[in-house]
DNA sequence: CCCGTATAATGAGGCAAATTCATTTTAAAT
DNA sequence: ATTTAAAATGAATTTGCCTCATTATACGGG
């Protein structure tokens, strides 16, 4: 049993899976999934139709891997492109950006995910994983104290991506190009105050009752300086 | 040339349309789009399976109908939900209510809505006439005086609805049910505060901060005066 | 270097489902 | 009752996914 042979042959055949999604990847960009056909599949990957399905169980588990990938090259573009010394406000906008920017240059894969999760079945793997790096920041962000304590981070990762994701497909609508006013609305929108109250914050933010307090203190001093 | 019998032939025809029309969307939500066969459809609507063709290009084209439907009766469904006479917030709140209840219940037509937009092509119209909804309200929001003149609606249109629809997403992803409380947060997002800030807007609804601003300089003249 | 075996690749053929269309049925008008 | 047009039918065609019997290639031992 040859050590080296069998390495040269495994790494092969991933290269060759590889070739297959690159040009799934290709095809269904192009033609959407239902217009791609295996056989324009196989041809662009120069195999036969058959050999596809040695790599893959069929149609729809290409489409998995051409989507999975995606998300995993995403996921660790993100982390990339987010500076661990900034702090959570900066590390947000980097996040942001980064999302934005790829999701309307991939749009084509983009829309394809939505073939891909059939049926309220469970999300991609990668894509649970690519959303944890948002929710790493936020509790990072917590822990630093630069977040109110009692943020709902499940609540906001969903104003988060929902509305990147609905500015995303907007812009597309429109054939409009990004403009960076949008990731910075949404996170003063995000951060911008929390109704929720730490003290620290609470100082910055008083509340109705804080300045009613001050008003009696005041109105108080008065009606005693008058009574003397 | 009977106008009668044409009208009531009309009619039938209108009738059968939909009655197919019931057919798909009672096929497609139970199997998805994929696993709907037109002879299923047929057999539901109680017609020949050719006779599918007469009344529908094709099966995408049946989709089309389903989900333009869908989201035609949503639209109506929302204007009833909205009390003309609610000021913004609340009608914002009756229509995300509404919105997040509706999709919810029809998750599977919902659904089905992403295979209706077959590749970047423009929206369907009963779409974008139901985001007219919201606009509505904004626009009158703005006339009213209950908004700040420079709310960006482009934007918080897609906060809205782009956090509504990843929302629903996710309860249905966790199997959870609807909270109210995701329609509230949101909605003290948006109008909770004005991070854009035109001096207007500030001089008609001064902050918190603003206030208590103001009151530490009266405290502070008074200070002084009782030094005196 | 040749052979045998295991692994990989091929593409013709089976099959399921969408779509078409020649034929039949139904409805309307005279 | 007959003619004509509209509507419906379902068998036949088409298309494209996927299987599988066959062929080619790689590799280790003699």
């Amino acid at each position: 049993m040859p050590a080296t042979p069998r390495n040269t042959s495994r790494e092969r055949i991933e290269a060759k899976a590889s070739t297959i999604l690159d040009a799934a990847e290709h095809i269904f960009s192009g033609a959407g999934f239902d217009g791609a056909k295996i056989s324009d599949i196989a041809r662009a990957a120069s195999v036969a139709e058959g050999t596809v399905y040695l790599y893959y169980k069929n149609k729809q588990d290409l489409l998995t891997g051409v989507v999975g990938r995606f998300w995993s090259q995403l996921t660790q573009g993100a982390e990339a492109a987010i500076d661990p010394k900034a702090d959570t406000a900066h590390q947000l906008e980097q996040l942001a950006s980064y999302h934005m920017q790829s999701i309307l240059d991939q749009f084509e894969v983009v829309s394809l995910s939505y073939r891909a999760r059939p049926q309220q079945e469970q999300d991609l793997d990668q894509v649970r994983e690519y959303v944890g790096v948002f929710d790493r920041i936020m509790q990072q962000g917590l822990d630093r104290g630069e977040l109110p304590e009692d943020t709902p981070i499940d609540q906001l990762r969903d104003v988060f991506f929902g509305t990147l994701e609905f500015s995303a497909r907007t812009l597309k609508l429109r054939g409009r190009s990004y403009d960076r006013s949008i990731v910075t609305n949404l996170l003063s929108l995000m951060l911008g105050h929390s109704q929720s109250n730490p003290e620290a914050f609470k100082q910055k933010n008083p509340s109705n009752r804080d300045l009613m307090q001050m008003l009696e203190s005041i109105q108080e001093q008065l009606d005693n300086r008058r009574s003397n």
